[in-house]
DNA sequence: GATAATTTCAAACAATTGTTTAACTTTGTG
DNA sequence: CACAAAGTTAAACAATTGTTTGAAATTATC
């Protein structure tokens, strides 16, 4: 499916609401009332509402495995430097797309489309496997220890980010940081995740940065 | 608002498609099915679906922050065996309820029911306060570190944990362990969750179990 | 500038939604 | 037993849902 500057005027206005009401909490009329169209123009540049999911889907996911593909292949840089490279560049990408992420939680909470629930598979087993690579080039090295849990290891990545995410005004109330600014606010909840991140990577892995 | 057997034969039901569907895609008639019960008897035991889901809630939030409470207060406990105690606690407790922290996060995604929102708010922070009061109580003993992240920390706790139940498919595909019955892999993964978050407990808090 | 293709629109579509009704059965109480 | 309260039911309710329609407007092509 071609996907023009129109489909994207539509797919992410509709990733917003998805995100803030869910796939079937958010209507195909608020959909088109936010983003400027009439109601009959979903089902003609989408086919249909689920179809308009799936074409998010393709659209954010395009280019996420064939940069982490890069960075592992790398051969200028160490297996530690990677790690802290796919901490900081996984934080930052879920800070920018904060919608999608929280859609995908969502989906993956409540498997119901198919064509959704395979692109998360091969994501996530892809990733999976591109990071045991790097490990196991890491304990080659003798740099990182022996008996990793690749799949805990990455829930723990994916997990507290979006925890993270999830209870973003929890941090502020309990941190008294109310009275920054988002903007401000999220630069600085990134950096607190990056090193957090890395503590726990150290930890596992067992190299020292 | 009294909760009887009948209540509770209707709220697990709800529960598990909620779980499975969302709030928005599980409908009243499904869950009447799955209950048993006429589609009338929703509206006449809860008054509304809306308000079922506040039941939902208040019924298996009850006892989640005495337990906590009683955990940190108890004095005959070193403040590393209260950590260990909270991570495996809570990890049980998210394994028997699958369905339900499912749910939880579902809700904080789709902030729309204020009263569930209070709830988990009201939770969060008390949680937040009391593993607060945890870490200085190590800290003031010298067995903590400074400077600790706590709701980075929870975050952790509370996301690997999710993510596990989110990719328990997964992890059984990438580690080979498809044949397993359900009960035995589970138990397999509370096992391996327990350890590795202990593990990266003490690398965040400095202790040596 | 005529004709064809694409895009846009208001209106209508049938299906499904949560909730209510009013009649009924069952249970509890004196 | 009588009678009120509680529980249960099928049917109906109005509102909302995603999708389709067919005509109008716009754009592209020759």
């Amino acid at each position: 499916m071609i996907i023009t500057e129109k489909h994207r005027q539509i797919l992410y206005k509709a990733e917003e609401l998805f995100a803030s009401h869910g796939f079937d909490g958010a209507t195909v009329r608020d959909i088109a009332e936010a983003a400027g169209v009439n109601l009959a123009m979903i089902s003609y540049y989408f086919g249909s509402k689920e179809k308009m999911m799936e074409a998010l889907f393709s659209e954010r996911m395009g280019a996420m495995k064939i940069r982490l593909e890069t960075l592992i292949k790398n051969q200028a840089l160490a297996p530690f430097q990677k790690v802290e490279i796919l901490i900081d560049e996984y934080v930052n990408k879920v800070m920018e797309k904060q919608s999608f992420y929280k859609i995908m939680l969502c989906e993956q909470v409540i498997n119901k489309n198919s064509v959704v629930l395979k692109l998360l598979s091969e994501l996530k087993l892809s990733y999976a496997n591109l990071i045991q690579e790097l490990i196991m080039e890491g304990q080659k090295q003798k740099v990182f220890k022996k008996n990793i849990d690749v799949m805990l290891m990455l829930n723990t990545m994916t997990g507290t980010t979006t925890q993270a995410i999830l209870n973003k005004e929890y941090y502020k109330a309990f941190n008294d940081l109310k009275k920054m600014k988002t903007t401000e606010f999220d630069a600085l909840l990134v950096d607190k995740l990056r090193s957090h991140l890395k503590q726990l990577f150290k930890a596992i892995l067992g190299y020292e940065g």
